[in-house]
DNA sequence: GGATTTATGACCGATATCGTACATAGCGAA
DNA sequence: TTCGCTATGTACGATATCGGTCATAAATCC
């Protein structure tokens, strides 16, 4: 029924809640969601393609934040009962989504236990992500990272080939492009990946688990396999 | 009554509750109050000190990824829902804390409005947090970095002077205690702190906040911005 | 088909930080 | 007091990454 795994796993009653309220929306690559504490007004949950959560800098430079994919959704702050977007939501690979206005969101929060599981499921795993995002980008060298963060946007994407500059890669792991470049050398040199001119495809993934750093591990399990929780009310 | 600031924000009737059902706790520097995953049995208020939350990597490397004063708790992990903590707590600098076993803790969030509030904002200071904290091990110099951290550590003491040693800001950085020498060394020279085995004083904050990067503003304002100023020194 | 834009590959010197090692000063214990 | 431990100051070469620039190939537009 629908790709995005939080609607997914929701049931029946308030899937058809949320459902009837929303509406299926394209995200084209470049567009952006909310700007940093823009007012909240829909939560957004991808079909398909990625949405990068940035946090931009006064001088300009850029790095991401976190990342949102099928397994997740925009506009986490209506949990936490800001209302405001907690950094900057764009369109980092082109597809679709679901937008369901806060309104139909809170009341679904509100009436149907399974809403409020599947928040605390993803404000876990989300939390855990950041917090591994913390460690990595002060531990790990560019080329682990970026072998993470590969990994990461193919797992989100569900799917091994995607389109993706090396500008793009650039300014969501805070490098130069000069950088990126000469890894995504290496990378093809290993025969890890293939890439031309932002078609870029996995080609062994196990070659590029390799190279990348355990916070890959770490956070897909955070996201795939804690399934223990207990309702709040 | 409390100087931990969320206990300070309760309600009469949730803090009677918790305080009835709670202890409190010396915390000794270098105490190990969660290991990572550890079964969460308390919620951990500190009153005084500094609990750093700690990433270990398989190769012993270490780096903080979060910290948690008279301005939080530890034991997140339970609001999500999970049971198991979220990193390594250790207490960075020495204090005490109020200790609520998790089922009196459990029972004040359903019962009290006050509590479920109290978490939400919280949740959102830490969310906010965390992921500027990604941004900054990115993108900024270990000085700006270091002098931020010196800035947090400062306000979560309520205090100019506190006992730290170069090794454990190195840890907590993940820098080298050379690194942390050498800025130390300029921070002296600048006049912003004083320093001499262990025994840390910001003398001007003014020229700290001067060598340190926005985080620590945009990180301060997640915490204090939505309510009155408590007191910072 | 030619012009323009986009994305790339590559190069330079500069600099921040690393890994390691070693010597010393203060401090508490015996 | 003397000893031993802890915390420090410092030094060296190695390396990762930066900031900036330029040339070129592919794609796109007219």
């Amino acid at each position: 029924m629908f790709r995005n795994r939080i609607l997914a796993s929701l049931s029946p009653d308030a899937l058809a809640h949320i459902a009837e309220h929303s509406q299926h929306r394209g995200m084209k690559a470049g567009e952006v969601i909310y700007e940093n504490e823009a007012h909240v007004t829909h939560a957004v949950f991808p079909e398909r393609g990625v949405v990068a959560i940035m946090a931009e800098m006064r001088d300009g430079r850029s790095v991401q934040q976190g990342s949102v994919g099928y397994e997740g959704f925009v506009g986490y702050a209506i949990v936490l009962g800001g209302g405001t977007a907690l950094g900057r939501s764009v369109v980092l690979v082109a597809g679709e989504a679901l937008w369901v206005p806060i309104a139909a969101f809170d009341q679904a929060l509100l009436r149907f236990m399974s809403v409020r599981d599947a928040m605390l499921r993803y404000g876990q795993a989300h939390t855990i992500e950041l917090m591994q995002l913390v460690a990595c980008s002060s531990l790990h060298p560019a080329d682990q990272r970026l072998s993470r963060w590969l990994l990461q946007t193919s797992d989100r994407m569900q799917a091994e080939s995607f389109y993706l500059t090396q500008d793009a890669m650039a300014k969501t792991l805070g490098l130069r492009r000069a950088t990126i470049n000469m890894i995504c050398g290496e990378l093809m040199d290993a025969g890890a990946i293939d890439y031309s001119r932002g078609n870029l495809t996995v080609t062994d993934r196990a070659k590029l688990e390799a190279r990348s750093c355990e916070c890959y591990d770490r956070i897909r399990q955070a996201y795939f396999s804690r399934q223990k929780q207990q309702g709040l009310p």
